[in-house]
DNA sequence: GCTAATTTAGAATAAAAATTCCAAAATCAC
DNA sequence: GTGATTTTGGAATTTTTATTCTAAATTAGC
């Protein structure tokens, strides 16, 4: 508006710097929206609507959706303090994904500070459980567990295989399931080999195992699914080869802490698992 | 379940359409995984675990993430039966949005809607195990803690006693240690009764219980403090019957969903207890 | 209503990314 | 082992995308 002095021009303040978080981002949009051009509030709406398209599009398809030119929407990153859309892009996307800690290097850092006392340690551990825990809810696909739970509740006997670390979670089902009075059968590995004879064509199997897999945990898996059962798999990732024997999939991704992980994630999907099929086969509990 | 057979000369099968959706493009990742080339099976492996990151990545920086070459995405997205990358992630960032209700609104929909749901049921445990978690930090005396360390580095061989749902936990602290090269005992309860013929006075013993709390566990470790040995207790309040002995206490206050728990808090524990005393005792891990 | 300063649209250019190609390795069948 | 086939790594190429530039349009001041 009034040039007073070359340079000067504080009018515009167009001299600051990007935004570091998606927070102050908006925050800044809210406070100078309405000062801004025509075309640049077209856009500053636009992207107030619809912030969650900013990480996954291009300038030609957010210009599109706004019915702005790609001209407007650099202008637009550079008024709010960006070098240009791929740093503002850059920004939405780190925001999104930033949920992904890494424990290991979290874990190799401190004990570079020499800190490494076991409430240290702990803490790392929790922090990893709570993350896992609250992954949880996005990995485990509600209508496989529904699936998961009619299965087990048709089964005449439940077989629980799982070795190594997967081994707490099948030796607590088996706790959880006696004390609910469910028939089922917890396979040691050590003992029960020769398993296809002990497992019928109308019980089912819940195989646990995380990579690498247990060779064993598979092999008895696989004959179980030819001898006609059904299989519920609690594994961490689609590729895991029990998806081959078209095995019902409950994905729980653990963050490791080290070479070690909290299982909290495993364990709360098992018990969730085992009440539920307890209150169907046995309402009055 | 079992495939129908004609066709079954799929060894190569190229012709496939591309997937429509996220879920089926997974599950036919899952069927195919295992009879990709190592490098395709290898970047597989990598978005099943990272799947989210497909949607906001180049396939530059996909394929450093993986370790493979930007070629080798190219000839697995063909390999899933799209043209190129660009399809694949164009089917990956259509599905973004929908993820964007972050877990605290999710879980707040899935409660209100009340339901009997399995999902609704995991959501409990899940928001129990973080709670518990988070108590953890404050229940657990620091100092116990690293006296609790002190002494089984110290350990000739450690002894894990715990029953019923104190089982998954010692079972865990088991596999630990064995993976650590550890010595230790994972007392079964079963074939091993006379357990004061293999405890040493030099030896220590985990004992895992909480209310009610199993006999045998507390016989035995009674016995073995009687012989001398040190005990580590993980229990759930101070008037613990441990408490008598002298054992050194490390308290986790579980909170219940229905009759059962999580058990989150007391595997985080444990595994962080167990981590703690096998760098100790061989740090070069 | 005329002039000066801003803003805009669209084309031109630069940068970055996806995709293809091919020789070298590795694997497989015999 | 030998030859045929598949798979791989890396560079070359093409396509897409971001960014800049400029003339035209709009707006504000007088």
């Amino acid at each position: 508006m009034i040039e007073a002095k070359p340079g000067a021009s504080a009018t515009k303040a167009t001299e600051r710097s990007a935004p570091a978080t998606t927070e102050v981002f908006f925050e800044r949009l809210g406070a100078t929206a309405d000062q801004l051009p025509k075309r640049l509030k077209q856009f500053a709406d636009f992207i107030a609507a619809n912030p969650d398209r900013v990480a996954v599009s291009t300038v030609a398809e957010l210009a599109e959706g706004a019915n702005v030119q790609p001209s407007a929407v650099m202008r637009f990153c550079q008024e709010m303090g960006f070098s240009g859309f791929s740093q503002m892009q850059k920004l939405f996307r780190s925001d999104y994904s930033q949920k992904w800690p890494d424990y290991a290097t979290r874990l190799a850092k401190l004990r570079e500070q020499g800190a490494e006392s076991p409430s240290a340690l702990l803490a790392e551990f929790v922090e990893a459980g709570r993350s896992s825990l609250e992954n949880l809810m996005t990995t485990v696909d509600p209508k496989a567990l529904q699936e998961a739970v009619d299965v087990l509740s048709r089964a005449e006997t439940i077989h629980m295989v799982g070795f190594r670390r997967a081994f707490p979670v099948t030796s607590y089902l088996a706790y959880a399931f006696e004390k609910m009075d469910v028939p089922a059968v917890l396979h040691s590995g050590i003992a029960n080999i020769n398993m296809e004879h002990v497992i019928r064509p109308n019980d089912a199997v819940i195989a646990v195992t995380f990579a690498p897999y247990t060779e064993l945990t598979l092999d008895m898996t696989t004959k179980a699914r030819a001898m006609g059962a059904d299989i519920v798999a609690i594994t961490d990732v689609v590729t895991s080869p029990l998806a081959r024997i078209k095995a019902i999939q409950l994905l729980v991704s653990e963050f490791d802490v080290g070479d070690f992980r909290a299982l909290s994630a495993s364990l709360s999907l098992a018990i969730a698992l085992a009440v539920s099929v307890g209150t169907r086969r046995n309402p009055n509990l």
